[in-house]
Order: C-alpha cells, then sequence, then structure tokens
RNA sequence: GGUCCGGUAGCUCAGUUGGAUAGAGCAUCAGCCUUCUAAGCUGAGGGUCAUUGGUUCGAAUCCAAUCCGGAUCACCA
C-alpha cells in the first residue's frame, strides 16, 4: 500500500516539477535496504536519461519536492548513487497501528465480484493418498484461502477417479484373495486395506506375466494374456453394462475407501463444496464433441475416429473420440469444464494438478478456447513438481511411499516428544495436548510442503525435514504463543493516547513496516497463486518480532507510552502472523 | 528428437519482475537463560549465481548458444 501511495506521490511531483506526463512504470520504488537511511527508495537511473539531468539534482528536486507537497508522509530524503531514499513519517506508521492492531479483518480486500472455483486433491479410490496427494490437498486449500482473502468468490471442488481398469484391478483382488475380509474384520483403516488389494493384483499379476514369459510368450502378449488381466477387462466391460453383481462389489469398496478418505481429509483440514464422480462424469463431452465437428473444430478420420488437429498451435493432433465412440480422459474434461460454467457461471478455473499433466492441460485449455467456453482463457493449471526422496522418486511398486496417514501420525509423535521435552506445557488437559501436538505437528508438515514455489519439484527428507527450528511452521506458532504469553500478563490500554511522541526504535518501526506489507502480499500471493509468497512473509515477520523481544521489553517498557505502543504492536503481530497461517491451513496455539 | 520446467553456500530454498556489498534456514564454530516462553537471540566462516557470449549506466534476473537434471510427446487415467 505505502508502495503504491509513494509511486503515485512520486508521479504527481515529477509532472509537478517537469510539466510532462509520467506513469508509474517510469521508474521504480523499492523497499530501502537496511544499511542505508530512509524507509523507500526511488530508483532515479531510468529517469536521468529522459530528464537530462545528473541523478544528484534530480534526487535533490524531487525529494524536496515531495517533502513540499507532503510534509504529513516525507519527512526526509538522502541520495546515494542514484537511489533517493525517503523517510516516511512516524505518524503514518503510528496511524497503521491505531487503526488495525485488533482488526480480524486486518490486511483481506474487499469482495472483487469473480467467481473462481479451485479443483484439487482428486484421488483415486484404489490407493491411500501419499505425501505428494498432501502436497496437492494443502496448495488447493491454501490458494482457495488467498482467493477469498483476495476478495474472489471460490469454490473448492474435487473430482474422484472412482471408475477405470485401475478400479477393477483392486476389486478383481479382493474377490479372489479376501475371503470375505474387510476393513471392519481386519480392524484396517479403508483406503489401505482396498490399497493392499490393489497391491495383490499386482503381485499376482507379475508372477502370471512371468509364467507366461518363460513358456514363450514375448513380455508385450504375456502382459495382455494374463489371465488376471483378462479377468479385469472382463469385468470392466460388465462395470459399464452395469452388472448389479459388479457395481455392487464397486459400491462397496468405494465405500470403505470414501470413509478412509473422509478420516484423513478431516485430519488434514481438506474440504470441498463440490465433488464429482468420474463415474457420473465420464460421459460427458461426447455431445461437445458432436457439436464441434459441425463446427469444424473437430474432424473424423477414416476409421470413424474423431481428432483435433493442434498444429498450428505447437502440439500435435489429438483424439478426443475412440473409433467404437467411446470417450478418452479428455472428452470428459471437456464436458466437465462445461458443466462446471453450468452450474456456476464460474469466471475462472483453477486446476491444481501435478505437472506431469503440463501437456494434458495444455490441450484442455486450448480445446476449451475453440469450443467457445466463455471462461477459457481463464483456465489455469496449477501445476506443482513431484515430492522426492532423498533416494529418488516415491515409488509405489518399490514400498519407497510415504504414506499420507503415517506421515501425520509421525509428525505428531515428533510434536509429542518435542513439547514433552521442553515441559512447558505440564498443566494440560490430555485432550488439549493431543490438540497442541495436532496443531504442531501438522503445522510442520503443511509449512514444509508450501513453503517452497509450487512449481518446483522438492526433496522430503524424513531425518530433516521434521525440523522444528528456523524456517518452519513451529517457529512461527511459537512467536505467536510467545505474543500471546505477554498479552495475558500485561493488558492492552485501548482509551491511552500519548502514544506519538515517542520515536520509535529500529525494530519497532521494522515491525510496523512489515505488518503493513500484509494487504499486498496476500495480493502478490494471489496474483502468483503461490502460497509460499506468504510463508515467507510469515517467517520474516516472527523473526523480526524475535529479534526485537530480545532487545526490546515490553512489560518493563521505559515509559508507559513504549509499554502501550509495544503492546499493541505485539498484538497486531499476533493477529497478522494468525491471519496469515490460517491462509496456510495452519493453525497458532496459544500456548507451546 | 520436439515441447515445457529447473540448475544460486556442504544440504534445503529465497531473491519484490533489470538496481545499492547476492540473502535465509539447516549443518559447523563462538557467545547469550536471577529479567515478558532459549521451539529463541547475537556473531563468524562458507558463493566463478551451471558455462560462454551478447544487450546497457547496471544482469542471478533479459537474449542466444552449450552442458547437466526432470516431466511430457497413448485409441491409460
Amino acid at each position: 500500500m505505502i508502495g503504491a501511495i509513494v509511486k503515485e506521490k512520486v508521479v504527481s511531483a515529477l509532472e509537478g516539477l517537469f510539466n510532462m506526463a509520467f506513469t508509474e512504470k517510469d521508474f521504480q520504488v523499492n523497499q530501502t535496504k537496511p544499511e542505508f537511511e530512509g524507509d523507500y527508495t526511488v530508483v532515479l537511473f531510468s529517469l536521468v536519461k529522459s530528464l537530462k539531468l545528473s541523478p544528484d539534482e534530480l534526487g535533490n528536486k524531487l525529494g524536496s519536492e515531495l517533502i513540499k507537497r507532503s510534509p504529513e508522509l516525507f519527512t526526509g530524503f538522502n541520495i546515494i548513487k542514484g537511489f533517493l531514499n525517503l523517510t516516511i513519517a512516524e505518524s503514518f506508521w503510528l496511524d497503521l497501528l491505531k487503526e488495525n492492531y485488533q482488526k480480524e479483518e486486518y490486511g483481506k480486500h474487499a469482495p472483487n465480484g469473480v467467481k473462481v472455483m479451485v479443483e484439487y486433491s482428486s484421488p483415486n479410490t484404489n490407493k491411500p493418498l501419499h505425501l505428494g496427494h498432501l502436497r496437492n490437498n494443502f496448495l488447493g486449500w491454501s490458494i482457495a484461502e488467498i482467493l477469498k482473502a483476495s476478495g474472489n468468490e471460490v469454490i473448492k471442488s474435487c473430482i474422484v477417479n472412482d471408475r477405470g481398469i485401475h478400479i477393477c484391478k483392486s476389486m478383481l483382488a479382493w474377490k479372489l484373495f479376501s475371503n470375505g475380509a474387510t476393513p471392519e474384520s481386519t480392524n484396517q483403516k479403508g483406503d489401505h486395506f482396498v490399497g493392499d488389494y490393489y497391491v495383490k493384483f499386482n503381485d499376482a499379476y507379475k508372477l502370471e506375466v512371468d509364467a507366461l514369459v518363460a513358456a514363450g510368450q514375448s513380455k508385450a502378449d504375456a502382459e495382455k494374456n494374463a489371465p488376471i488381466m483378462q479377468a479385469t477387462q472382463e469385468m470392466l466391460k460388465k462395470w459399464e453394462e452395469g452388472d448389479p453383481e459388479t457395481i455392487q462389489l464397486w459400491k462397496m469398496m468405494n465405500s470403505w475407501v470414501y470413509a478412509g478418505f473422509d478420516e484423513t481429509y478431516k485430519k488434514i483440514g481438506s474440504d470441498f463444496n463440490r465433488t464429482y464422480y468420474e463415474s457420473e462424469t465420464y460421459l460427458l463431452g461426447k455431445d461437445t464433441v458432436q457439436d464441434g465437428l459441425e463446427k469444424g473444430v473437430f474432424f473424423r478420420k477414416d476409421d470413424g475416429s474423431v481428432w483435433i488437429d493442434l498444429t498450428a498451435d505447437g502440439l500435435d493432433e489429438k483424439l478426443v473420440l475412440r473409433k467404437d465412440g467411446t470417450s478418452v480422459y479428455i472428452t470428459q474434461d471437456i464436458g466437465l469444464a462445461q458443466d462446471k460454467y453450468k452450474e456456476y457461471g464460474i469466471d475462472k478455473s483453477i486446476y491444481v494438478i501435478g505437472d506431469e499433466q503440463n501437456y494434458h492441460m495444455k490441450v484442455l485449455k486450448l480445446i476449451c478456447q475453440k469450443i467457445g467456453l466463455p471462461y477459457a482463457d481463464s483456465i489455469y493449471h496449477l501445476s506443482y513438481g513431484m515430492v522426492e526422496l532423498p533416494t529418488g522418486k516415491m515409488k509405489s511398486r518399490e514400498g519407497t511411499v510415504v504414506d499420507a496417514d503415517d506421515i501425520v501420525a509421525e509428525m505428531n509423535a515428533i510434536a509429542a516428544k518435542h513439547t514433552a521435552e521442553l515441559g512447558k506445557v505440564q498443566d494440560f488437559a490430555p485432550e488439549a495436548l493431543n490438540e497442541l501436538y495436532d496443531t504442531i505437528g501438522l503445522g510442520a508438515l503443511k509449512f514444509f510442503l508450501l513453503r517452497v514455489d509450487p512449481k518446483k519439484k522438492m526433496v522430503f527428507n524424513p531425518e530433516e525435514s521434521v525440523d522444528f527450528h528456523g524456517f518452519t511452521g513451529p517457529f512461527i506458532q511459537y512467536t505467536h504463543a510467545r505474543i500471546k504469553s505477554i498479552l495475558r500478563k500485561e493488558k492492552i490500554d485501548p482509551a491511552f493516547e500519548g502514544i506519538d511522541s515517542d520515536k520509535l526504535f529500529p525494530l519497532e518501526k521494522s515491525l510496523l513496516v512489515s505488518l503493513e506489507q500484509y494487504e499486498d502480499i496476500i495480493a502478490q500471493a494471489a496474483s502468483e497463486l503461490n502460497p509460499s509468497v506468504i510463508a515467507i512473509y510469515a517467517f520474516n515477520l516472527a523473526k523480526t518480532f524475535n529479534s526485537f523481544y530480545a532487545e526490546h521489553s515490553v512489560m518493563q517498557a521505559e515509559t508507559e507510552s513504549k509499554k502501550q505502543l509495544r503492546l499493541r504492536i505485539a498484538a497486531m503481530t499476533a493477529l497478522v502472523l494468525s491471519s496469515s497461517m490460517k491462509l496456510l491451513g495452519i493453525r497458532v496455539p496459544e500456548r507451546m
């Protein structure tokens, strides 16, 4: 905000001085580096040339003019090597503090009337969630919150991949190997239970393939001819024909999985306003293809299959309907994109999907544009990188996946261990302790997965990643708890009026400058669709507060005025820490 | 091979869209708990920003080429 105000002021000062038009793009305004005096800096180089002045001359003119025009905002300036460093009036920072130190909604933007759908999570019903899914869920949830905070109306959606050959694999394995076992009978979480049968299928399949290869078949033939695979194909056919027995088995196993997912979602805090099931959407989009054929968007090949030619866009030809008239992956995505519009009238659509689908999403957007979907230009693929282990990629076949439920439980256990060692909350009741472990453990995990740029792949080291010191969630939570401890002991006097007369110490000022930026940070995170912007901001704010905390006492402040000032700064810092962590889906405790 | 993404300290990552002496955390070393919570604070060491060339007042950032890593280019989803 203040950055924008400074720019505005500079533009009008320049126009007044030189009697010509300027825009905010003609120069840059940055925060002044700590080693120089001042708060915000105008970079003069880009103006020097056109105005034919030396940087010093221009700086002096501009600096004086700014102070002359806005003495209430600018109180001083200096020029160093082409940089005009401006000092902002203390009253500006103090007013900001006075107005906002207890405003819950501080930093949030007014509604902008834009409706956006965020689709995320999108699980398969044949295996439990793993670490990669967690990154997806945390990203999606956080992006939705950030968009809300920046004024958008947000609909969180989820598409469940509940049909297809892979689902039939676990169904068949259950039929063959379970002897009627259920999650209840084995005391297992439903998604893990079903996931185990998916693994059992693959084991059995591999044995059959090996046997056929040993008997002289080629690998490709063996993979096709393995009896268990053929039985699976048969089952998929039955499912598509609506065979009651198959459908019933499918429903039963899905219900197990959903029960497991619900538990995990509840634990990690994911929720959705609208859930789509692929079993209900997989036939969508065929009409659109017919339509597009007539309009010439698609074309039919001799064998009857339907394609779109994207070579002009630098891509290939892409199939949208098989020769037998059945649809493919992209077909239903086209249909679903239209349904979303019909149901909600959305202006934007964000898909949180891994970067291995960059090509697919590019094709989807192009097709939506060509068939004239109203919001097609605002389809955005929030593409995120894989989560890898120090040993390399996670591979389910090699048992190197980090299971979501396991890692959440492990983080809780570590939180419990640290908390016990520190011994600060021994008076907590057991339920309160468990809640605290949840808050800290999950906070550490979420922060770890959200603090890096989504599009980058990341390494998760089970040993090092669970650190609770430094650039972590618990560090910020701890800072919040520290502040709350002060505020429990010393109350703010809301009627106190005499704060203005005091000169701010550098760390007091730094905190206020940081707090002032919160609104801009939300806007930046929303426009970049990047929660790490928030994470980095919250960390820096907490760090500044901790330095302040070590340097200055709140309760033993030099004067009553200083005490009231610092209490307000502390309260507002706690507020913004809590608010920004909430945008990441992370709770902050009162004590820890 | 085509397309896209990435390469910054021993490790994991920032770098405000071209600005001041490239910054954090972890790890290492040295200090700080009779004073508001030490999950903290202060300081030190650690860099050919993959390489080469170009653009200009000025490049980690923009352009070109090269090297390395990854993803993708299915009538799977």
